[in-house]
DNA sequence: CATGAATGAGCTTTCATTCAT
DNA sequence: AATGAATGAAAGCTCATTCAT
């Protein structure tokens, strides 16, 4: 039984390694299942022993790459100053997509070709995951936000990182520490009252 | 020849209005050319008298939508204060994003994809057009801006704009007038110093 | 104009003609799309522009072999006895499957497996044509037949009938002239008054 | 020994009633042995052990469906009159063709596709068993038949009557008893003399 | 210039069968 | 004996592109 599960984990592992790679590589629309499976080492009829179909497949990955970007954040201490907490959470976002930018640029693509996941995803592209959303939360409560409007705090705040680890990870450049407290900075001045 | 230019422009725009649709409609990875022609009522052979390629094709109604939203918008009145500039820019880029939703969508899907455009326009995916970067110019001068990172500024003023625009036209709801004038007022903020 | 229409009816010719082929030779289960477009000397491709489907392309043969086999039967004359009339129809049944074995094994083949078939040809796979349609009506107004039971009628007429020509193909021996007369006068016998 | 062969039997049984439920409900055509192994609950490994391969498998199923609905009927009693013995026969067709109308579709299904079956029993598909065998003989020796070629007796008696519980049991409707009567009435007067 | 027909290459998916345990 | 995992081969189907007219 132990040793089926392992099998199991290695060949999802070497799946899920193989889309991002392939997606970085050459895009989304170029991610098909004889490339993924050939790239992983396993037969294509393998990967629907794991998967349903290719939506389901993305539909997993999908949800594995959001997880560890954004869901594995942890809340912030609630003792810490409002902005303090922001900052953090964004540091915090900022650094998965430092650590994981295949899984930013999977995500992101997925995220702008919904067409590709299951139809139960496909709502559910938003950045904003539970660290940030307790935030957002406290700093309402606390009458410190300029807006209760999320849509705008996520514009202001998440989409320019997200898009600047992107951009960047294209082009193979880093962001700069300087620039991350600066792109904080000014998302700061975005979405707290003075 | 003034009828086969009128036709050409004809084909060219039932060909960019199919793409527009088709595009919105199920995404881009499910636009194929045989759907195009046929929802142009053009046949296939002749997209491929205009455009060399499918990448060819994309990237010319791509450089149509671009230039739709973007590049059409004029350099504000140098003699008004260049916060007003700014927003004066920032307006006129919502005007289009809500004029034109499906070029939005089309561009927006393009720039995630970029894989699907000829290789020289690759690059060329910023939202960044010649009136914005004029007021930025005279911002940097004036020195107003809080920095002159061009890409914190695209992603603190452009990129918001254009998400909430794209995620409001996926689901089918207005940008509210107080939204934007809130979007701006943060974006603002963001940007300039106080 | 009329040079496409040939080529259209080449093609198709050809595939019908592939298909009664091979559904001798190895059953329907071995008819595939790939062998049938290689055996008719198209391409795979091809085939889908003529056909929507498999089902579409395995239902429209289906009914250009039962037209061919079975609506082609004139009505009898009527001025004929009734057993005469029928007797006429189940020798133009028997002619039309003697003439084309093919054809009435690839029309038995799909009506033993209609999943085959498109939906809408499913249950529509009886061997009763307008020929014998007439006869049963005339015989039953006449009231010369045992039964108004079609079902009765059909199993103890075409059925037989049927059922001889194909095993006889099968094993490739013919249906003896004396065979013939003698199961129209059992069939006779069986279904019409003393 | 003994628990063995009682696991072997349950396999046994349980795969032979997952093949007749599928091929009832889907046709023969969608019978997979992964299919047919999950729903009878066992792993398809475990039908390779039973049997070499989906024709042996196929196989030997068939013959068990041929022994219940054909071979199980006993001769009829010698000393009762011919046109008696061959009428309880026939019932007897019926009864079986009535209480397993799924071994009759399958047994109907295969020999309509003998391309399934191992090539030692693809002659092998007729509805003549044992019993009905020793009535012809004994009605053609006692000359009270009208012929004696065995192929037109079985078309005009046998077939029939199959077609027509499978038709009925495919429309699920019952066939009446009224109609046995008849069906049976027909075809002896179809095959036996005045 | 314009086109519908045609296609090689490649897609997603499934199959009968075997392997490792 | 029994199994779930694994797979090469092949299925149905579609695509970007070209050809014949």
């Amino acid at each position: 039984m132990d040793k089926m599960r392992k099998r199991d984990e290695k060949k999802l592992i070497a799946l899920e390694q193989a889309a991002l790679d392939l997606v970085q590589e050459n895009g989304l629309s170029q991610l098909t299942i004889n490339k993924l499976a050939k790239r992983a080492g396993v037969s294509v009829a393998t990967a629907y022993i794991y998967f349903e179909n290719k939506a389901d497949l993305l539909g997993h990955l999908y949800q594995t790459a959001r997880e560890q970007l954004i869901d594995s954040i942890p809340e912030p201490n609630e003792q810490d100053a409002i902005s303090l907490q922001f900052e953090t959470v964004m540091r915090a976002y900022a650094h998965n997509f430092n650590e994981a930018p295949k899984a930013l640029n999977f995500m992101a693509a997925l995220a702008a070709n919904p067409e590709y996941l299951p139809e139960a995803l496909q709502g559910n592209t938003t950045l904003l995951g539970p660290a940030m959303l307790a935030v957002i939360k406290r700093g309402y409560l606390a009458q410190m936000l300029l807006t209760d409007n999320v849509d705008l705090i996520i514009a202001q705040a998440l989409q320019p990182l997200q898009w600047l680890y992107q951009v960047r990870a294209q082009n193979q450049v880093v962001v700069a520490s300087a620039e991350l407290d600066q792109l904080i900075a000014m998302a700061t001045r975005a979405i707290f009252k003075a």
